[in-house]
RNA sequence: GGGAGCAUAGCUCAGUUGGUUUAGAGCAUCUGCCUUACAAGCAGAGGGUCCGCGGUUCGAGCCCGUGUGCUCCCA
C-alpha cells in the first residue's frame, strides 16, 4: 500500500482508539504487579476541557503510559464533579430560558432536571479526555454524586460530626448574593479596584449641633449602625464618655463606645459600627454587647430592617443613600481611593460579608497531619519546594472550613430539626429518629432535615478513596490494592481547595497518605502571557485543535512549551512543531519502507563489525535512554520530549539514516536494514506515552507485528561507550565544518571536493573516511598532508584539513575567517594563561581544575601554531 | 501591609556541589538549495554587558547584600 504524502491523523486516530480500548489494555484489575494508580482531577460537569486540563491530562497519561510500559499495573481513573454552585447556576438559567422558575419546583424536581442536564453536558467533558488519547479506566468512570459516593460523604459528615470536628454556628460568612449561598473563604477572589471614601457627619443626640464626621466606603450600611467607636485614649473624644450620637437618614440613637481597635491616627479616628456586615465590627459588637441589624437580604437588596430603601440593590441603594445625605448636609466629602474586594470565584459577584448559621469543619487536628507530611518529605511535591512555602502557611494558619451551601445541587446535609429546633445528626432519616429518641428522651413527632447542601469540595476531598469505595465499603481489596495513589497531577491554583484537604482525609480516614508524589502544572497563558478566560476568548477550543493538528502534535506543542511547573505561554505555534514532528517521523518511514525490497545479504561485511553509523546511533540511544529516565525521575517531562525529539529529528533522521542511507536504488546491508528496524522501534517506544497515536501506527507499519506498541516493556539498557560517541561528535563536527567551508567557499552542492589531512591524524578518522566523503560530497581523502597546489586551509575539532576544489578560491574571506578563529583563540589563551600565573588559583583549586588548565592552554597553543601556519601560506 | 518567586539570544526556556575550551537548546531570523523520505523540508550561519550596583572568592550566570521591573499567594 502506498503511503500518504504526509502524516494524517484523523482516521489513524480513530481506529487505534477503538483498537486499545476493544483489548481492554487500559481496564486495570488487581494482580500480583506493584499498582501504579493515578485519580483524575475531575473536571466539573458544567465545562469543556480548556487548555490547562489539556495541559494535566496529557501530563497523567504520559506518566500512566510510561508506568505500564514498565511492568506496573496503571490505573487511571476518570470521573467528574457535580460543581453545586456553577452546576446549579446552570440549571436555574436553562429552566428560566424553558420559562421555569426555580421556586415553582420541589428539590426532587429540580434535581431531576439537573440530572438529566449532567447526563447531557456531562459526557463532552469525557469524549474530549478519549480524543487526547488518554489512557484511562473506562470501566471505574466516578461522578461525586454516584450513589455510592453520596453514602460516603454523608459517613463522613457524621462521623467527624461525633467525633465534634464538625459545628453549626453563626459567624460572619461570604455571601454569594446571586447564588445566594455561603463561599468558603478559598472562593473568594480579592481584586484592586477604586472605590470611593464617603465622610459622613453624625450628630450628637444631645442637639449641640456637635458631630463626628466618620469615613465609610458602604453608605448603605448605615442603617444597620449600632454603635460609633473611637479609641479609649483619643482626647478629642474623652469628654464625650456616654453620649449618644444619631444614625443618619433614620435618626437611631446610638452609644459612643471606645476601645483600642480604633486606630486614633487613622482617618477621623472614629468608626461606625456594623456588626451584622463585617467581621470586626461583629467582634466589637460581641464585646460591648451591641445589637445586630442585619439591613440586607439574601438576594443582596435591602431589608426591612434597613427601614429606608427596602428592596433596592445594595449598589443603588448605596448612590441613593448617599445623594439623600448630600441633601440633608451630612455628607462633608468624597474621595476616591483604591480598595480591595472579594469577588465570588463562581458567579463572579462582589460577596457580602454577612452573618449566618453554618455548618464548619475544625480544621486545626486535621491541618497537623498535612503538614508533617509533605514538610517529612513524605509526600513529595514537585517541582522542588517551589510550593511548599504556601503549602505551609495555609496550613499553619488554616481557618476553619465553612461546607454548607444554600443549594439543591449536592449531598444533602443529614441534620434533622424537631419543631423546637432540637437536631440530630445521624446517617439517615430512620437512624435520625431513633438517634434522637436516644438523646432527648422522647419520640419526634416530625423531624425536618436540613435544607442545605454540602460543598463540592467536601466530596472532592475524599476523591482518592472513594473512586475505590474505600470509604463506603472500607478496606475492600481495591481500595486495598490501589490505595495510596502513586502520582497526583494539578494546577497549584487549587493547592488549598483539593490537595491539602485530600492530604487530611487520607491521613483522617484512611490513616495514610492519598499519593506519593504531587506535581504541579503552571497555568496556561496565551502567547501575550494573559490567563486564558471566557471572558476575553482567547482559549481554543481542543477538539477544533485536533482536528486541525492531530491528538499527538496539541500534546507535543503543549508538552514542549511546558518547563516543570512553569506556566506557558500558548502558541499554535508550537502545535505546527508538533505537526511537522509527525511528517518527519512519517517520512523516515516511508524512506525505510523504500529500502524493505532492496534487502541484499552484504558477504564481505564481518557480521561482528556492524558500520560506525549503526554502532554510533546504538551508543547515542543508550545515553538518551538515560538521560530520559532522569528527567522522568525529576518530573522533567517537557525536557524528556525534548530530548526525544532531537533524537529522533537530528540523531536519527539528519544523521543516522543519512549515513546508512543507499544511493538511488541500489541494495541495502540486510543487517544494517534490520538494525534500523530495531532502532526506530526503540525510538517509536521511548516516544510513545508523549505521542501515542503515530507511534503505534508506524510501530505496525514498519514492518507486521502481534503486539501493539502501548503494551510493549521497556527494556532495561545498557551502558554507552564513550569513545563510540566522541568520535561520532568528531564526525559530524568534521561534516558540519567542512560543508561550512563550501558554503562560504560558495563550492556548488554536487562539485566533489578533495580532502588532506595529516598524517599523524590518520588513526582518528580511520573509521569514518567513507562516511565523511559520502557526507561532504568528496571525492578523495588523503592522509599525506598538504599537496603543493593551493587549498583552503581549516581546522576542525583540533583537526587540520586541507580542502581542494576546482573553484578558484576566496583566499580574502579564508583569511578573515582564519583571523577571526586566532583572535578568539589567543583570549581564551590569555585568559587560561592568567590563572595559571596566579599563584592563589594554584594553591587553591583542585589538581584536576589546574590539570584542566593546562590542557586548555596546550590545546590552544597547538591550534593557534596551526592557524598561523596557515595564514603563512596564504 | 505580610510572604513567595522570577529576571540568561527577537520569543520560550536549560544551565547539576562556584572551575569542562571567554554561555546552550527549540522557535523565529538570514544565506544557499525544488539533492532521489520530507520545502510542514535539506545544508549552513548570525545573534547574549547572563536586569543595574556593590560584596565574598584565586575564580561568579550560579553564593551574599542592595536597587529596579514583573508575577503569584495571603490580609
Amino acid at each position: 500500500m502506498e503511503l500518504s504524502k504526509n502524516f494524517e491523523p484523523a482516521a489513524v486516530e480513530t481506529a487505534w482508539s477503538t483498537h486499545w480500548k476493544q483489548k481492554g489494555y487500559f481496564t486495570s484489575t488487581p494482580d500480583n504487579r506493584t499498582p501504579f494508580t493515578v485519580v483524575i482531577p475531575p473536571p466539573n460537569v458544567t465545562g469543556v476541557l480548556h487548555m490547562g486540563h489539556t495541559l494535566n491530562e496529557t501530563v497523567q497519561d504520559i506518566l500512566v503510559r510510561k508506568a505500564r510500559m514498565s511492568g506496573f499495573n496503571a490505573c487511571w481513573v476518570p470521573g467528574s464533579d457535580h460543581a453545586s454552585i456553577a452546576t446549579e447556576a446552570k440549571v436555574v438559567a436553562m429552566l428560566k430560558e424553558q420559562g421555569i422558575d426555580k421556586n415553582t419546583l420541589s428539590r426532587e424536581e429540580f434535581l431531576k432536571y439537573a440530572f438529566e442536564w449532567k447526563e447531557k453536558y456531562g459526557n463532552i467533558i469525557y469524549h474530549q479526555i478519549d480524543r487526547l488519547g488518554c489512557s484511562v479506566d473506562w470501566n471505574r468512570t466516578t461522578f461525586t454524586m454516584d450513589d455510592h459516593y453520596y453514602d460516603a460523604v454523608i459517613k463522613v459528615f457524621v462521623t467527624l460530626y461525633n467525633q465534634g470536628l464538625i459545628y453549626r454556628g453563626a459567624r460572619m460568612i461570604n455571601w454569594d448574593v446571586q447564588a445566594k449561598t455561603a463561599l468558603s473563604d478559598e472562593e473568594v477572589e480579592h481584586r484592586d479596584v477604586e472605590g470611593k471614601l464617603y465622610h459622613v457627619k453624625y450628630m450628637f443626640a444631645d442637639g449641640s449641633g456637635k458631630y463626628i464626621t466618620i469615613a465609610t466606603q458602604r453608605p448603605e450600611t448605615i442603617m444597620g449602625d449600632t454603635a460609633v467607636c473611637v479609641n479609649p485614649a483619643d482626647e478629642r473624644y474623652l469628654s464625650m464618655k456616654g453620649t449618644q450620637l444619631i444614625v443618619p437618614l433614620i435618626n437611631r440613637k446610638v452609644p459612643l463606645i471606645f476601645d483600642e481597635y480604633v486606630d486614633p491616627a487613622f482617618g477621623t479616628g472614629a468608626l461606625k459600627v456594623t456588626p451584622a456586615h463585617d467581621i470586626n465590627d461583629y467582634n466589637l459588637g460581641l464585646k460591648h454587647q451591641l445589637e445586630i441589624i442585619d439591613t440586607l437580604n439574601e438576594d443582596g437588596t435591602l431589608s426591612a430592617a434597613a427601614e429606608i430603601f427596602i428592596g433596592e440593590d445594595r449598589f443603588i441603594a448605596r448612590e441613593k443613600i448617599v445623594q439623600e445625605l448630600d441633601r440633608a448636609g451630612l455628607l462633608e466629602k468624597t474621595e476616591t481611593y483604591v480598595t480591595r474586594l472579594g469577588y465570588s470565584q463562581r458567579t463572579g459577584v462582589v460577596v457580602e460579608p454577612r452573618i449566618s448559621t453554618q455548618w464548619f469543619v475544625k480544621m486545626q487536628d486535621l491541618a497537623k497531619p498535612a503538614l508533617d507530611a509533605v514538610v517529612n518529605g513524605e509526600i513529595k511535591i514537585h517541582p522542588g519546594d517551589r510550593f511548599l512555602a504556601t503549602y505551609k502557611y495555609w496550613l499553619e494558619n488554616v481557618k476553619d472550613w465553612c461546607i454548607s451551601r444554600q443549594l439543591w445541587w449536592g449531598q444533602q446535609i443529614p441534620a434533622w430539626y424537631d419543631a423546637d429546633g432540637k437536631m440530630v445528626v445521624a446517617q439517615s432519616e430512620s437512624e435520625a429518629y431513633v438517634t434522637y429518641e436516644k438523646m432527648y428522651g422522647q419520640t419526634a413527632s416530625t423531624l425536618q432535615r436540613d435544607n442545605d447542601v454540602l460543598d463540592t469540595w467536601f466530596s472532592s476531598w475524599l476523591w482518592p478513596m472513594e473512586v475505590f469505595k474505600g470509604i463506603s465499603h472500607p478496606g475492600n481489596a481495591e481500595a486495598k490494592y490501589y490505595y495510596p495513589g502513586s502520582v497526583l497531577v494539578t494546577g497549584q491554583d487549587i493547592i488549598f481547595f483539593w490537595v491539602a484537604r485530600m492530604v487530611m482525609a487520607g491521613y483522617a480516614f484512611e490513616g495514610q497518605k492519598p499519593f506519593e508524589d504531587v506535581y504541579f502544572t503552571g497555568m496556561v497563558r496565551d502567547k501575550q502571557g494573559r490567563k486564558m478566560s471566557k471572558s476575553l476568548g482567547n482559549s481554543p477550543d481542543l477538539l477544533e485543535l485536533i482536528d486541525r493538528f492531530g491528538a499527538d502534535a496539541v500534546r507535543f506543542g503543549i508538552m514542549i512549551s511546558s518547563p516543570a511547573g512553569n506556566d506557558l505561554l500558548f502558541d499554535e505555534a508550537s502545535l505546527e512543531q508538533g505537526r511537522n514532528f509527525n511528517n518527519k517521523m512519517w517520512n523516515a518511514l516511508k524512506l525505510i519502507k523504500m529500502w524493505q525490497e532492496r534487502q541484499q545479504p552484504m558477504l564481505h561485511h564481518d557480521a561482528a563489525a556492524p558500520t560506525f553509523a549503526v554502532q554510533w546511533f546504538r551508543n547515542r540511544l543508550s545515553e538518551v535512554k538515560k538521560e530520559v529516565a532522569q528527567n522522568f525521575q525529576q518530573f522533567k517531562l517537557s525536557e524528556a520530549l525534548k530530548t526525544i525529539y532531537s533524537l529522533i529529528w537530528d540523531d536519527f533522521c539528519s544523521w543516522y539514516l543519512e549515513w546508512v542511507k543507499p544511493g538511488f536504488n541500489e541494495p541495502i546491508d540486510a543487517e544494517i536494514y534490520e538494525h534500523t528496524i530495531t532502532f526506530y522501534t526503540e525510538l517509536l517506544q521511548l516516544l510513545h506515552p508523549f505521542m501515542p497515536f503515530i507511534t503505534e501506527e508506524i510501530y505496525h507499519q514498519l514492518q507486521p507485528r502481534t503486539t501493539d506498541l502501548c503494551m510493549l516493556q521497556y527494556q532495561p539498557f545498557a551502558d554507552e561507550e564513550v569513545e563510540v560517541l566522541q568520535q561520532g561528535k568528531m564526525l559530524k563536527d568534521l561534516i558540519t565544518g567542512i560543508r561550512d567551508v563550501r558554503n562560504k567557499q560558495q563550492i556548488k552542492p554536487k562539485e566533489t571536493i578533495r580532502l588532506y589531512f595529516e598524517q599523524s591524524d590518520a588513526n582518528a578518522i580511520q573509521n569514518l573516511t567513507t562516511l565523511l566523503m559520502k557526507q561532504v560530497n568528496a571525492s578523495e581523502v588523503s592522509m599525506n598532508g598538504q599537496p603543493d597546489v593551493q587549498t583552503i586551509q581549516a581546522l576542525i575539532g583540533g583537526l587540520k584539513l586541507c580542502i581542494l576544489s576546482e573553484q578558484p578560491i576566496d583566499t580574502g574571506k579564508q583569511k578573515e575567517d582564519l583571523l577571526k578563529e586566532l583572535a578568539h583563540l589567543k583570549g581564551f589563551l590569555q585568559s587560561v594563561e592568567k590563572k595559571l600565573g596566579n599563584e592563589k588559583f594554584m594553591q587553591n583549586a583542585r589538581p584536576d581544575v589546574v590539570a584542566l588548565e593546562h590542557k586548555k592552554k596546550q590545546d590552544a597553543e597547538s591550534k593557534i601554531r596551526v592557524i598561523e601556519e596557515s595564514l603563512t601560506g596564504l
